[in-house]
DNA sequence: TACATTTTATAGCCCGTGCTATATTATTTA
DNA sequence: TAAATAATATAGCACGGGCTATAAAATGTA
């Protein structure tokens, strides 16, 4: 093997460059719950009218009273709104996070399926994945989710669209 | 768009589902800290020698009485051995684990740059991606890694190795 | 309306992982 | 060898996010 070829097995990267990594995942761990958080409540929301409290536990996987208290600092931190025993609101800031958070969910996991992998496991892999991926790499994922519905079709092409009339 | 087609936008996953994959997420967040300082020292064992404590907090990127506190709490769990003023040391538990981790680092690393991403955005996602990838998703993204190096070289296919000699 | 059930709130605890500040021990250098 | 520097250890603090247990309020039902 080479030394320019794949898998450099030794060579440490440069410090700085690493350490600046690690931070950044460490970051990405401090909105992750937020992100979830809101984009379940959007979720809740738009399907069953209201967020509870209860609701969120449940589907977080979380006693009430730990999602009580993420609820309480998310309140602190604008994202939230919520009035005692009343549900829970999105400000427009926790709604725009919302919106994002999603979309990112979305795609992640479209390009997991896209790749092949099952269902059950792209919904898995996604809820971790999603808050590591940057902008750069998003939009590579995009770039084969339409490659592989565009192969898959029996052939959208241009002859098509001109075929009609 | 029907029912069946991508991006289910409403109806909300299965609640115990949902709630299994949160938690996988908050397991593997606990396991993290553990891969990546096992895995940061092999690297520094096996370039300079020995893994010092100031190395490992400086490539990680926290203050040296974090770092050291961690060590503790591997040496509790078996994976790293270390005395007072010495250098840290990968069990065989510590080894194992790194060997994993490091295999699984490179594949993701490997299968951002083959689907196009940029080599220090690659480094950086993978990071945090890394933690999260099961083992089916694991093989597929070596599969995609393959289909890439295949489609990339000039047609390395079987009638050149029968071209030879 | 009264009672039972559900939901929410709150307190108190644990643990992990950050930090700074302050010894103490090792190592390097003058 | 002595002094300066570097590395390590340790203490104490903060915060996030888990938990259980208990109390209070809201809601549903008899
Ligand atoms: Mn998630
Ligand atoms: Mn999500
Ligand atoms: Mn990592
Ligand atoms: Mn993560």
């Amino acid at each position: 093997m080479t030394k320019s070829e794949s898998s450099a097995s030794s060579a440490l990267p440069d410090a700085d460059q690493q350490a600046a990594n690690f931070k950044r995942v460490r970051e990405a761990h401090q909105s992750e719950v937020a992100e979830d958080y809101v984009e379940l409540i959007a979720d809740l929301i738009n399907t069953t009218g209201e967020a509870r409290a209860v609701d969120i536990a449940r589907r977080l996987g979380v006693a009430h009273a730990t999602a009580v208290k993420t609820i309480a600092r998310l309140q602190r931190e604008g994202l939230v709104s919520s009035q005692p025993y009343r549900a829970v609101f999105l400000t427009e800031k926790g709604r725009e996070l919302a919106v994002h958070s999603k979309r990112r969910h979305e795609i992640v996991v479209d390009f997991l399926r896209a790749i092949g992998i099952s269902e059950k496991t792209a919904q898995r892999d996604a809820e971790g994945i999603e808050h590591h991926v940057s902008e750069e790499t998003l939009a590579a994922f995009e770039r084969v989710i339409r490659a592989e519905s565009l192969a898959k079709k029996p052939r959208p092409t241009l002859a098509d669209s001109a075929k009609e009339k």
